[in-house]
DNA sequence: GTATGATTCATACGAACGTTTGAATTAAGA
DNA sequence: TCTTAATTCAAACGTTCGTATGAATCATAC
């Protein structure tokens, strides 16, 4: 038999992704942990620290990871840049190989993270940032040496957005169809297609569109259609 | 004063973009829509009601912009495909008045759409889906023409990588410093941010990126600082 | 074997929730 | 003015929640 704290973060994990977390009631996660619904309150000491539980179990070894591997890029990269493959690989690697070797319950916890990502006033949501806080720095600085072309302000904008289609990608990953990476083969073909989106957003020409000429198109189109 | 109906809406919307759906009472709604608690029940039939009523109120108008759009500039083009930029111009423009013309309100209910879009196990998930079926499929359909190059699946992919840049940034530009549209010019530089980042990703050149080197560049240089 | 600390257990508490009810109030047409 | 339907109201209902409590059980070291 498992331990039972380990038995409740289980359970936890995945009724939080499932049905959510504020939708999922310490009396689901004790029974389904086979557990005193007293246990919650003894090894985490309520709620929140089951919540923060979780997520230290699984963010903390993919994050430490995703330093490593940059930093190893780093090292090889010398005094250049890192190739910005390299850093879009280096973030999305640790991740895919969670899914790997976690499966379902890989998949589970990254629909929690996209959950907790989108609810500012989740209550451990600052904790949540936490992790991620020295991972982001380090990435956003690999980007804006691979990129000196882009202002500060652009990298970080573009560098958002990379992370955006990477989080929908893990949340929605085994639901939608073209995003599913359940057979091994599809999941490197979502992950080279990840990259190659990225790395392709992250290297647009600034100045590439004409936002006023589009309005000025818009005005037109219209003023025949009406 | 105003209709009770309308300011439950408008109390709705904002304490659900604030603290969440699950987190916000009926209580808390009628307390600030200075109405009575059974004022929920009689006009919309419960809280997932109410929901719906939010979402209706502001999604309908945006989604039949967004079609609307679109179809003049298919008009305007003609036989030929529209161009990548003026397809996204037409999904991102009706979103980005909506923000001018509601202020912080707009802003708000685009929390709400990102809260509920990560939140699968929410009841009124399917209902909320329902509003986006047909501009889906008529802006995956134009993307497939003008990306002729790409099988459909890859379009498909590459869609949704688009529409989460975008969800990331209405959810959090108003938090994130570099995606903060708060002064219109700002606005106008996120706006072209995100189209020029997604024209590129889109038209990212396939096989541009090959997983098996950067596999064994990994092993490489771990085994050199191991 | 027994004492001690760690863990598990059944049970209870108070608070907050969504919903319901039936009477009171308002608005509008005859 | 009277009637009738729509709306608002205070109050309560039953449920579920997270947490707390103190006894019971287990493991372990002496």
């Amino acid at each position: 038999m498992i331990d039972t704290k380990t038995r409740l973060l289980d359970a936890a994990e995945t009724l939080f992704a499932d049905r959510g977390i504020a939708e999922t009631s310490l009396r689901d996660i004790t029974t389904l942990a086979a557990a005193n619904l007293a246990a919650v309150n003894y090894h985490f000491g309520g709620k929140d620290g089951l919540l923060a539980a979780v997520f230290d179990r699984r963010l903390r070894p993919v994050n430490q990871e995703r330093l490593e591997l940059l930093g190893a890029f780093e090292h090889a990269a010398g005094e250049h840049s890192v190739p910005l493959e390299q850093i879009l690989y280096a973030n999305l690697a640790p991740p895919f190989r969670t899914l790997d070797e976690w499966g379902e319950t890989g998949e589970r916890f990254m629909r929690i993270v996209a959950r907790v990502n989108a609810d500012p006033s989740s209550s451990i949501h600052a904790a949540f940032l936490r992790h991620f806080e020295g991972v982001r720095a380090r990435f956003l600085a690999a980007l804006g040496h691979a990129l000196p072309e882009l202002n500060a302000t652009e990298v970080e904008r573009r560098f958002h957005y990379s992370l955006a289609a990477m989080l929908h990608t893990f949340c929605w990953g085994a639901q939608i169809a073209c995003l599913c990476a359940h057979p091994s083969d599809h999941r490197d073909r979502v992950f080279t297609s990840l990259i190659e989106y990225a790395v392709a957003g992250l290297r647009a020409a600034r100045d590439s569109v004409d936002l006023g000429e589009l309005r000025r198109l818009e005005g037109e189109i219209k003023g025949v259609s009406a």
